[in-house]
DNA sequence: GGATATGAAATCGTATACGAACGTTAGGGC
DNA sequence: GCCCTAACGTTCGTATACGATTTCATATCC
């Protein structure tokens, strides 16, 4: 049996590709995004990548305009606080609906990626302690019993991932933070807290960071 | 200037009509969407239908598989419950948020529409009743500051439309405690509550509905 | 000189066509 | 009788082609 990844339909390759391409910064934000030339960039024909290009527009990633054509999208400041807010509410809950499920041994699991993420710091390896944040939720959100609500943090990983690449840098201050917030998350888990703590601790991280964009961005204009 | 109804493309005819069919039960859970047959049926070619029937996939309407087709969404009912737990969730965070920014008018027209729910209460005018709490809900998240936010719930209400319209009735029980519960939660914004007392609020309501789905599958059961 | 009309170039939107993949059914072998 | 195989029909996937729309540069008029 051939592995389906090999037999990657076109639109497939061609939405993989763009994306990838719009999150490792080769398309940065404003550029333009031409059906012909990328389909004859990655060698398909301009049917898939239109479709390919419209799932980007679905997931935000890209701006879309009637026979005008599509951009990359920008990166609002505002935009980016609404995403991450957001973000915060639908993670508290996936993290409160998961925190009864967890168990014993995916929270030890948690503990030490979280661990390899303290030691991330100090090796200052950004790029692996994205993967290792990565991991970290997906170790959280594991046996997390609404796949609804887990579809809707994924969307807002990425659509954050994509708005984040080109502009914002790795802060190491806000990675310490979160790894210690980490912490007393699983802390309280482990404590057998209330779902409502749980959710109320699992905001509160988020708006931590989204406090440390703000005062960086307010620093950044005075 | 010409409307821009009038101009929509083929791609949003063709989506908003198999939307519009699957919405009103025309093509039930299950159905077979062809793109040939329903291209024919549009009067439109396949490309435009194919576009269509994918962003309805984004949208959980339909499911599709790849060299298969695609069929309308079938109602499973722990997804329909998933899709109401999510609903709450974000919807209680919308409230909560646009609870500060309603004002005095704009509860005075909400609680004019929750009357004119009530009235249809009476009369027994579901159609009127559903469209009456969409509004309702419009008036609510009008000055919503996240429109991220506000396009989950959106979502989610087209999502769970779907799934009711050929399953699940309108069940008077249920709308009058909507009613009652509009109310409440009217009053408590009125009195300046604190967001999460709101949210609570909000998120309770969704509840008591969902308790009540389950009640009620429970007792068809038996 | 500035504003407006006009043309060409670029790009999108969609129809059509054909190849590929899948499900089904008929036929033959065990 | 059952299973395996092969041919068929159906439907999807994508390449190509052409019409429609927008944009930009140029020329013209006031």
């Amino acid at each position: 049996m051939t592995e389906p990844a090999l037999m990657a339909s076109k639109s497939e390759q061609a939405y993989s590709a763009v994306k990838a391409r719009i999150s490792d910064g080769t398309y940065s934000p404003g550029h333009r995004l031409v059906l012909a030339r990328l389909a004859h960039d990655l060698g398909v024909s301009v049917v898939p990548v239109r479709e390919a290009i419209r799932r980007l527009e679905a997931e935000g990633l890209v701006t879309f305009q009637r026979n005008i054509g599509a951009t990359v999208a920008g990166i609002d400041p505002t935009e980016y606080l609404y995403t991450m807010q957001t973000l915060s509410i639908v993670e508290g809950a996936a993290t409160a609906l998961s925190a009864p499920l967890i168990g014993p041994a995916g929270l030890d699991r948690a503990r030490a990626v979280n661990s390899e993420m303290r030691a991330c710091l100090q090796d200052f390896d950004p790029v692996r302690f994205t993967r290792l944040n990565q991991d970290f939720h997906s170790v959280l959100f594991e046996h997390c019993p609404n796949p609804h609500l887990l579809d809707l943090v994924h969307r807002g990983w990425t659509r954050l991932a994509s708005m984040r690449s080109s502009t914002f840098r790795f802060v190491p201050g806000r990675a310490s933070e979160s790894v210690t917030e980490h912490d007393a998350l699983l802390d309280l888990i482990g404590s057998g807290a209330g779902a409502d703590v749980i959710e109320r601790a699992a905001r509160l991280h988020r708006s931590a960071t989204l406090d440390a964009y703000l005062a960086r961005t307010g620093a950044d204009n005075s």
